[in-house]
Formats: structure tokens, sequence, C-alpha cells
DNA sequence: GCGACAG
DNA sequence: ATCTTGTCGC
């Protein structure tokens, strides 16, 4: 297992994202057939996600293409890189899955995608993206329908129906079992669609979807788990806490729990030179026009926040950590739907109150339990 | 402007 | 994707 970080220069908004996407879609190459079905290999690769943890685990299996045996599997843990966004698949999964594909000892031949690749608004999805980085053939298989409209196929397995944008066809609804839901066919680069199409129907020999997507899908998902085991031995546990009642009785005394919020981040942050991620969050609180805008601080402290196994400053970690509630909160009080938990400006009052304890500076440790108001009772 | 919207 | 028990159907 590879671990890897958010790549240097990874979009980091909408924009930049789409502009990357209007660059490289000019270099996939849809005028090869690709490789024949049923000959050297066929690896799926799938992602998983712990958002909460800010954890991505990635696996490629490789099988033989005659046999759909498997012959070798990798996985990748790594940093949530980017929000999902229909479109922007992309960008969320791609750097653990290239690692885990990096950490292959063989080459992976076709490579099977959970998701788009031409079938997309800007005919570049995830296989198409995955492809031009990689140079390897790829193609993507759907579970379901995204921009285009189709036919319904007929109930036998390997009827088909074409996606169409207008009059061009970027990829086929194919049923791979009899009566059952189809699954939706796109080319990423240097495959073919009549090919994707053959590939798709020799790997469905017994289930709707790709044996390659199935067993990627198993094992990101066992990766994802062993990660989020080894980051917090003591998950899963629900005890009764007294600080977090605490916290729950402070949070909800406030009038305004955006702008308190926004206070004990400033004294919890001190005076001095602050990281940019924390004054982003506190401009936000202070402004009731920004808090709508709580999601994107939200992305932007977390992408900032040093990783609970790093040997960062307590302080500092628990300092992101607060900021994070403050934009959570913002966005929970005016941005759209969804939501953060509902129950997340509860941890405010016990965070500070530990960043309190760790610091050494007196007058600070006074900002901060006058910003929150109150103190819990000592245990 | 509103709703839909791969994983 | 992820949260989760039972339930409807072959
Ligand atoms: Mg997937």
């Amino acid at each position: 297992m590879t671990t890897v970080g958010v790549p240097e220069g990874w979009p980091a908004t909408e924009e930049e994202a789409r502009a990357v996407q209007d660059e490289l879609r000019g270099r996939v190459v849809l005028d090869e057939p690709g490789p024949p079905p049923g000959t050297g290999t066929v690896t799926g690769v799938d992602v998983a996600y712990d958002d909460d943890l800010d954890l991505v685990a990635a696996a490629a299996v490789v099988l033989d293409a005659a046999t759909r045996e498997v012959v070798a599997e990798t996985t990748a843990v790594g940093r949530i890189s980017f929000p999902y966004v229909p479109g922007l698949l992309a960008f969320r999964e791609i750097p653990t899955v290239r690692a885990a594909l990096d950490a292959l000892e063989r080459e992976p031949g076709l490579v099977v995608c959970d998701g788009y690749g031409l079938a997309h608004p800007r005919r570049f999805g995830l296989a198409s993206h995955l492809g031009v980085l990689t140079g390897l053939p790829t193609m993507g298989v759907a579970k379901n329908p995204f921009t285009f409209t189709h036919a319904d196929p007929a109930p036998a397995r390997g009827s088909w129906a074409a996606l169409l944008a207008g009059t061009e066809e970027v990829g086929r609804a194919l049923r791979t079992r009899d009566g059952v839901k189809p699954v939706y066919v796109s080319v990423g680069h240097r495959v073919g669609l009549d090919n994707a199409v053959a590939h798709t129907l020799a790997l469905t020999p017994a289930y709707r979807l790709p044996e390659t997507t199935r067993r990627a899908d198993a094992l990101c998902r066992r990766a994802l788990k062993e990660a989020a085991r080894a980051r917090s031995p003591l998950a899963g546990r629900a005890a009764a806490d007294p600080d977090r009642d605490w916290g729950r009785s402070v949070y909800e005394g406030r009038r305004d729990p955006v702008a308190w919020a926004g206070r004990v981040l400033a004294a919890a942050a001190g005076p001095g030179p602050r990281p940019p991620e924390i004054e982003a969050a506190l401009e936000l609180a202070a402004d009731p026009l920004r808090w709508s805008r709580g999601r994107e601080v939200f992305e932007l402290v977390r992408r900032g926040s040093p990783l609970p196994e790093e040997r960062a400053p307590r302080t500092r970690l628990l300092l992101f950590r607060l900021a994070e509630l403050v934009a959570k909160v913002a966005h929970n009080t005016a941005g759209p739907a969804p939501f953060f938990d509902h129950h997340a400006g509860w941890a405010i009052g016990p965070l500070a109150h530990r960043l309190a304890l760790l610091t050494d500076d007196g007058p600070t440790r006074d900002r901060i339990a006058n910003a929150v108001g109150e103190w819990p009772p000592p245990a």
C-alpha cells in the first residue's frame, strides 16, 4: 500500500478543474481500436472514501483477460483531493488511482474505470483523463446514466442503445445480464467503442458489473477500512461524554453561533501572523454575507490542515480543526444543502478548551476562555 | 432561474 | 460515494 498527498498544482476550484479538462481533452486518442478482448490483461480501478477522516483508498486489480483470474493487485491511500462535483469526478479519483497503478509491477493493459469517459459534458470524463495522464488504453463503465439520454435496450444480454449527444454517439447503454439494468459504456483513451462494448461483455460472465470493477471495488473498500482502523483504533464507539454535553450547551446558548465561533477562533489563533487558511475562516465568520461560502472555506482549511499522524505541533492541528468547525457552522447557517453534521458546533467549546490548556501563553489562554464565555466544570 | 447531475 | 434493516421478488 502506498500513500499519496494531493499533487502539486492540483486544481483547487471548479473553474481551474474545468480549464484543465479543456486543456487536456485535445490529447485524447480516439482512433485506435485498442487491445482485442480476451488477450493480455485488463485492470480494474476503483476508489472508496471517508470524507470525515480525509481518506481516499484506491485499488487496481489486474486480471488475465482470457481467464479473468486475478494476476496482480495494489492499493494506495491518499487525502481527499477535490469535492465530488458532477463532471469533475476525475479530480477526486485520479491521484490515488494513479498511485495504485504506479505500484503495479506489471503492465496493466486495458484499464476499466468505474464511471464515464467520452460520454461527458466536455467529452473528458474520468476514463479519458486517466488515459491521457498515463498513456494507457482506458474505457469507462458507469453504473448510472449521466448527461445523455438513451432508449431502453432490449432485455437480452448484449443489447444496447446509443448514448447520443445530438447526432454523435458518445457511448452505449449496454445490457450485460438478461433483464437487468444496463451499464453505460464509453471510450476513454486509445480504445474504440465497439471494442469497449466487447470487453464489457467479456468481463460480465455472472454479474451486471465487470469483474474488474467488482474486484477493484471490493479491494479499495477493504483498504479504506484498514486505513481508517490504522488511524483511529478506537473509532466506532459511542460513549457518554460529559465534554460533549458541555459543548452542546455552550453552543446552543449562543445568540449568534457563527460570530461566536469566529471570536473563539480569533482568540485561539492569537495575535501575530496566521496561516492563510485560518485567516480565511476568520474573514468568513466576520461577514454574514460570506457565510454561504462556508463549504469552500472548509475545503480550503481541510486541504491545508496537517495530517493527524504528522508530527506537527498539536496546537496547530487543533487550530485547523477549529477553523473547519467555524466554516461548517457558517455553511450550516447560510449555505445550501447538503449540510454538515448538525452537531458540528458542539465541538467548538471543548476544542477551544483543549487548545487553551495546551498553550503556554497565559494571556492567550485567558482570551480563549473569554471568547468561549464559559469553561467546563472540572472533572 | 430551477432542477439534474458519473462516484 | 456513504449512511443501514428489513424486505420484496425470483
Ligand atoms: Mg467507484
